[in-house]
RNA sequence: GGGUGCUUAGCUCAGCGGUAGAGCGUCUCCUUUACACGGAGAGGGUCGGGGGUUCGAUCCCCUCAGCACCCA
C-alpha cells in the first residue's frame, strides 16, 4: 500500500468493475428495497444539493443490499419540457434562426440530439460519486414505454371525466408563449408605483378614485368594486362609471373581498388579467375582457391608439393620457410583489386561454361519477394521514397535507413542442376525441367527427410523466418485458411490481408539490399502492456562511471540483464564464479569489460523501464547509494508514483464527466497542441520522481503534507472548474488516480498495466488499470486564501523559514510575498491563510503594484509589508541580461544591429519583477521594 | 397577513429534563519504525434576552428580539 491515501488513484478503478460485475442490479433475493431517483433534468449538471441527495440514496442502497435486501435503485431522467426547449431555442437564436423556421419535427429532432449529447453529463457525475444505481434499467420520461404510460393515464383519466379542457385564467409566460405552473412562478418584491386614478360616475359630477399598480389593465376593466358595508360608497353601488380613455360604462359592485383600509377602498376589476378579479367577476357574472395578445401586447379590444403596444409601453401611454385628462390623481412609490417566471424571468401575465386540466377539486361529476377530489386528491391525502407514507423529518407532513387541502385543478397543457403531445384530436366543429392515436380516438368517439381530425398542438407538463415514474419505470402498462432502444430488457411489470411501494424517496422539500404529491396521486389511482413508504426530505445545501448557493454570488461549488480539486485560475474562469453582467463578473471573481486563494484542494469522492453524511442531520439547511471536508479526508487517510499498519504486521498468507476467545483484554475491549458501535450505527441508518452514523464510526475508528487498540497492539505484537501476538493479529484484522464493511455505504471506494488487500488474509472469497454482509453486531461478544480494565488502563496512561505534557518532560525520556495505595483490582491490573504501561507511557516498569515506605517527592495522577507517581527528582520542577496540584484541587473543588449543593437541598433528595440521588452521592465520593489524595500529595511536597 | 424552522465554543454543527459535546481553527511540546492528511496536552461556552413550570431547564411552556424559508 502507498504511504498515504490518494483518492484519485483508487477511485478510477472500482466503479467500472462494480458495474460490470452487476453489483448494482437487484440480487433477486431478500426483501424488495427500492429507491426512485428524483429525475434530474437532462439539461442540467449536478450541484451540491444533488450530490448530497445522491450520497444519501447510495448509502441507503448499499447498506440495504449488504443487509441482504433485493435492492433496486431506479435511475433515469426527465425531459424537463420548458427548460430543455428553451436551451435549444437559445442555441437557435445564436444561429440567427428559430424553431418556426425549422418546423416542429426538425426542432424536436434537434432537441433529441442535444439531449443525447448533454444527457451524459449528469450520469457521469453520478458515476464519479460512486452511486450504486442500476444503469441497465435507466429510463427517460420520453422513452416509448414511459410515453405509453402517459397516454394511457391521460386517456383513462379523460374517460373517467377527471381530465377536462377549459378556458381559464392561467399563469402565462409571454416570453416563452406557454402556460406555466403556479409552482414555476416566483413572487419577487420590486419597486414600483401606486397610481390613483379618478373614474367619473356616469351622469353625475361625482368621481371615485381607484388605486392600482398596473394602470394599463384599466383598458380591460369591467367594474369597480367597493366593500358592501362601506358607507362612503354605498350610494354608488349599482350605478355606472365611465371608464377614462375608453369610454366604456362599467358598474360599481359590492364585494367583501375589498379591503376598505387599502387605498381608497375602491378596486378596479380586470377579470381577464388578475386572479382575484377573475373570481370576483365570476361571482358577479361579469364577462372578462382580454386586452392582451399572447405576447403581451395590447390587442384589438382596446382603443385603437394603444393597440400593438407592449404592456409596459402601454402603461406609459395610459399614464400620459390619464394625466392629460386630469384623471391621474396621485403617483407614489410602492413595493409590490411581481410574479416572475422561473423559466424565463419574464413577468407573468394572467391570461385566459384554452388549457387541459386534471380535476382535483370536484366531489362529484355532473353524471354522478366521483370527481377529482374524491378520486385523486383524497386518496393522496389519506395515504399520508393514515401513515401509509411517512415524512422524515416528520414536520413536512403539514406542508404536504396543507397543500393538498387547498389544491387547485392541475393545468397540464403546455404550449411547447418538446414533450408528450396531448393525445386529443379536434374535428372541424371543435369536438374533442381522445385516444391512443387518431384511429383509437375515432373508435371511441361518442359522436361522429365532422370533417378531418387535427391533433392538439400542445404537450403535457413534464410533471405529468414524472408523476407516473414509480410504476411506469417498472414496466406499467405493458404486459411483458419492456425493452429500450438497444433491445435490452429494462423492466417487466409482472415481476418488477414487487418494488412498489418503494422504500424511500429522497428529495428536496421544493419538490413536495411538483412531484411527491403527484406521484402519490397517480400511483394510488392507477396501481392502488403508495409509491413509497417514506419520504426523506433532505436539507438544502448552502455555503459555509449559510448563503444560498447561486452562480451570480459566485458561491456555488461543483462537486467534481471538490473531488478532483481545481486551481484558482481555472476556477475563476469557470465560475465567471456564463456571467454576462460585468459587475457581477467582477464581484464573483473577487469573492472566489478571496475564498479560495489557493484553489480548491482535491479531497476525493469518499471524503466528500463522508462530509455529506456528517452534515445530514434533520436540520433544514446544511452549510457546506470545505475545511470540514478536508478533515474527513484526513479521516480517510487515517483509516488507510491503520490498514497499512495492520497489514505490515502480518506474516505471509492467511491468518487463521485462534481457538477460543481472544487472548488479550484489549482485543475483547475493542470487540465490545465494535459491537456497540455497530448497534448504534444500525439505529442511525434506521432513523436516517447519517450525521450520527458518521460521527459514531469516525470516533470508533480514530479514537478507539487507532488511538488505543493499535497502540495496545504494538507491545502485544512485539512481546514474548506468542499466543497474545497471534490473537492480536487476528483481531486487528477482523475488526478492520468489520469496520470496512460498516463504512462501505458511506465511503465505498477506499473501503473497497483496502478490503481487497484484507480479504485474502482472512480467507474471504467474495469478489467485492459489497457482496459481504453488513457486520452483525449480534454475532460479536461483549465483555464488560475487559471494558472496565481498558478504561482503567486509559485513565492511568492519560494521567501519566498529562503530567509529562504539563511538566515538559521530553517525550523520548523514560521515566521512573511508582504506584501507591489502590486495591486488589488495581494490583491485578497493574500487573496485567505492566508492559503496556511501560511501553506506551515511556516509563520504567512500575513498582509498588509499601504502605509505610518512605515516599519520594513526586507528581501524582489519581485513578480511583490508586496513586500513580512520577518522582520529581531530575525531571520535574517542584513549584510547577505544586501549582499544577493547586489548580487541579480547585477544579475538583468546584465539582464537589456542585454535588454538595444538590445533596444539601432537601427538596432534591426528597423529590429526585433515587438513582439520580445515588449517582450524585457516588460522584461526590469519587471527587472527594480524588481531592483528598491530591491534597495529601500537596502536603508531602510541602505546600 | 398565514405557516414552518433556526439562534449552543472563533467557524460549521450535534445534544436535550439530571457532570455542556464533535470537526475545523487557536496555543504548547514532539519528525517516536501506520499516519505531520500525524501524536501528546491545553485553552475556549452565564447554550439569543426576559419570564414561568420543576427538587433541577441548554432541553418543556409563555414572551420578546434577530435570522431563514414556504404560502398568500
Amino acid at each position: 500500500m502507498e504511504k498515504s491515501f490518494e483518492p484519485a488513484q483508487i477511485e478510477s478503478k472500482w466503479y467500472d468493475r462494480w458495474e460490470a460485475d452487476g453489483c448494482f442490479k437487484p440480487t433477486g433475493h431478500g426483501d424488495p428495497y427500492c429507491i426512485l431517483l428524483p429525475p434530474p433534468n437532462v439539461t442540467g449538471t449536478l450541484h451540491m444539493g444533488h450530490a448530497f441527495q445522491q450520497t444519501v440514496m447510495d448509502m441507503l442502497i448499499r447498506y440495504r443490499r449488504m443487509r441482504g435486501d433485493n435492492t433496486l435503485w431506479q435511475v433515469g431522467s426527465d425531459h424537463a419540457g420548458i427548460a430543455t426547449q428553451k436551451i435549444v431555442e437559445n442555441q437557435l437564436a445564436a444561429e440567427d434562426t428559430d424553431k418556426h423556421a425549422l418546423g416542429r419535427e426538425a426542432f424536436v429532432e434537434r432537441v433529441w440530439q442535444w439531449k443525447e449529447q448533454s444527457g451524459s453529463t449528469i450520469t457521469n457525475q453520478m458515476r464519479r460519486l460512486g452511486v450504486a444505481a442500476d444503469w441497465s434499467r435507466e429510463r427517460f420520461t420520453m422513452d416509448e414505454g414511459l410515453s405509453a404510460a402517459v397516454r394511457k393515464v391521460f386517456i383513462e383519466w379523460y374517460r373517467a371525466g377527471l381530465i377536462y379542457r377549459g378556458n381559464r385564467l392561467v399563469n402565462w409566460d409571454p416570453a416563452l408563449g406557454t402556460a406555466v405552473s403556479d409552482l414555476e412562478v416566483n413572487n419577487v418584491e420590486r419597486d414600483g408605483h401606486m397610481w390613483s386614478i379618478r373614474y367619473p360616475v356616469s351622469g353625475s359630477d361625482e368621481t371615485v378614485t381607484i388605486a392600482t399598480t398596473r394602470p394599463e389593465t384599466m383598458l380591460g376593466d369591467v367594474a369597480v368594486a367597493v366593500h358592501p358595508e362601506d358607507e362612503r360608497y354605498a350610494h354608488l353601488v349599482g350605478k355606472t362609471l365611465t371608464l377614462p380613455l375608453v369610454g366604456r360604462e362599467i358598474p360599481v359592485i359590492a364585494d367583501d373581498y375589498v379591503d376598505r383600509e387599502f387605498g381608497t377602498g375602491c378596486v378596479k376589476i380586470t377579470p381577464a388579467h388578475d386572479f382575484n378579479d377573475y373570481d370576483i367577476g365570476k361571482r358577479h357574472g361579469l364577462e372578462p375582457l382580454n386586452i392582451f395578445t399572447l405576447d403581451a401586447k395590447v390587442n384589438d379590444s382596446a382603443p385603437e391608439k394603444y393597440r400593438g403596444l407592449d404592456r409596459f409601453e402601454a402603461r406609459k401611454a395610459v399614464l400620459t393620457d390619464l394625466e392629460a385628462e386630469g384623471a391621474l390623481v396621485e403617483t407614489k412609490p410602492h413595493k409590490l410583489q411581481v410574479p416572475v417566471s422561473q423559466r424565463s424571468d419574464a413577468v407573468i401575465e394572467p391570461m385566459l386561454t384554452d388549457q387541459w386540466f386534471v380535476d382535483l377539486t370536484s366531489d362529484t361529476l355532473p353524471d354522478g361519477r366521483p370527481g377529482g377530489r374524491k378520486a385523486i386528491t383524497e386518496p393522496a391525502l389519506e395515504a399520508v394521514t393514515s401513515g401509509q407514507i411517512n415524512f422524515v423529518p416528520e414536520n413536512w407532513t403539514t406542508t404536504y397535507t396543507q397543500w393538498l387541502e387547498n389544491i387547485q385543478d392541475w393545468c397540464i397543457s403546455r404550449q411547447l413542442w418538446w414533450g408528450h403531445r396531448i393525445p386529443a384530436w379536434y374535428d372541424e366543429a371543435g369536438h374533442i376525441f381522445v385516444g391512443e392515436d387518431e384511429a383509437d380516438a375515432r373508435a371511441n368517439a361518442q359522436t361522429a367527427p365532422v370533417g378531418a381530425l387535427r391533433q392538439d398542438e400542445d404537450v403535457l407538463d413534464t410533471w405529468f410523466s414524472s408523476a407516473l415514474w414509480p410504476f411506469s419505470t417498472l414496466g406499467w402498462p405493458a404486459d411483458g418485458p419492456v425493452k429500450n432502444e438497444r433491445g435490452e430488457v429494462v423492466a417487466n411489470w409482472e415481476q418488477d411490481k414487487i418494488f412498489l411501494p418503494s422504500a424511500v424517496l429522497v428529495t428536496g422539500f421544493d419538490i413536495i408539490f411538483f412531484w411527491v404529491a403527484r406521484m402519490v396521486m397517480a400511483t394510488k389511482y392507477f396501481v392502488g399502492e403508495a409509491p413509497f413508504r417514506t419520504v426523506y426530505i433532505n436539507a438544502i445545501v448552502r455555503d459555509a456562511e449559510g448563503q444560498k448557493m447561486s452562480k451570480s454570488k459566485g458561491n456555488t461549488l461543483d462537486p467534481l471540483d471538490l473531488i478532483d480539486g481545481i486551481e484558482l485560475e481555472p476556477l475563476v474562469a469557470k465560475s465567471t464564464k456564463s456571467l454576462l453582467i460585468p459587475q457581477v463578473r467582477a464581484k464573483v471573481e473577487k469573492r472566489i479569489r478571496k475564498d479560495y486563494p489557493d484553489g480548491i484542494p482535491a479531497i476525493g469522492t469518499d471524503a466528500l460523501r463522508f462530509t455529506f453524511a456528517a452534515l445530514a442531520s434533520y436540520s433544514r439547511t446544511i452549510n457546506f464547509d470545505i475545511s470540514r471536508a478536508e478533515g474527513y479526508k484526513a479521516f480517510c487517510n487515517k483509516l488507510w494508514n491503520a490498514a497499512r499498519f495492520v497489514l505490515m504486521n502480518l506474516p505471509e498468507g492467511e491468518i487463521a483464527a485462534p481457538a477460543g476467545v481472544p487472548v488479550t483484554e484489549a482485543e475483547r475491549w475493542i470487540l465490545t466497542r465494535l459491537k456497540q458501535t455497530l448497534t448504534e450505527a444500525e439505529q442511525h441508518f434506521a432513523n436516517y441520522r447519517f450525521d450520527h452514523l458518521a460521527q459514531s464510526l469516525y470516533a470508533f475508528v480514530w479514537n478507539e481503534y487507532c488511538d488505543w487498540f493499535l497502540e495496545l497492539a504494538k507491545p502485544a505484537l512485539q512481546g514474548d507472548d506468542e499466543a497474545a501476538a497471534a490473537s492480536t493479529r487476528h483481531t486487528l484484522l477482523v475488526v478492520l474488516e468489520s469496520v470496512l464493511r460498516a463504512l462501505h455505504p458511506v465511503i465505498p471506494f477506499i473501503t473497497e480498495e483496502i478490503w481487497q488487500s484484507v480479504a485474502p488474509r482472512l480467507g474471504l472469497d467474495e469478489k467485492h466488499l459489497m457482496d459481504r454482509p453488513w457486520p452483525d453486531a449480534e454475532a460479536i461478544a461483549a465483555d464488560a470486564e475487559a471494558r472496565a480494565e481498558i478504561e482503567w488502563f486509559k485513565s492511568v496512561l492519560s494521567g501519566m501523559r498529562k503530567i509529562r505534557a504539563e511538566m515538559n518532560i521530553a517525550p523520548g525520556k523514560t521515566i521512573p514510575l511508582l504506584l501507591a495505595d489502590g486495591d486488589a483490582n488495581d494490583r491485578a491490573r497493574a500487573a496485567k498491563f505492566a508492559t503496556q504501561i511501560a511501553f506506551l507511557g515511556r516509563a520504567e516498569t512500575p513498582t509498588w510503594l509499601d504502605a509505610n515506605a518512605e515516599e519520594p517527592a513526586a507528581a501524582v495522577a489519581v485513578v480511583g484509589n490508586l496513586r500513580v507517581l512520577i518522582p520529581l527528582a531530575g525531571l520535574i520542577d517542584l513549584d510547577a508541580e505544586k501549582a499544577r496540584l493547586e489548580k487541579e484541587i480547585a477544579r475538583i473543588g468546584k465539582e464537589i461544591a456542585k454535588c454538595e449543593g444538590k445533596l444539601g437541598n432537601a427538596r432534591f433528595v426528597d423529590n429526585a429519583p433515587a438513582e439520580v440521588v445515588e449517582q450524585e452521592r457516588q460522584r461526590l465520593a469519587d471527587w472527594s477521594a480524588q481531592r483528598d489524595a491530591l491534597r495529601e500529595q500537596a502536603q508531602r511536597l510541602g505546600a
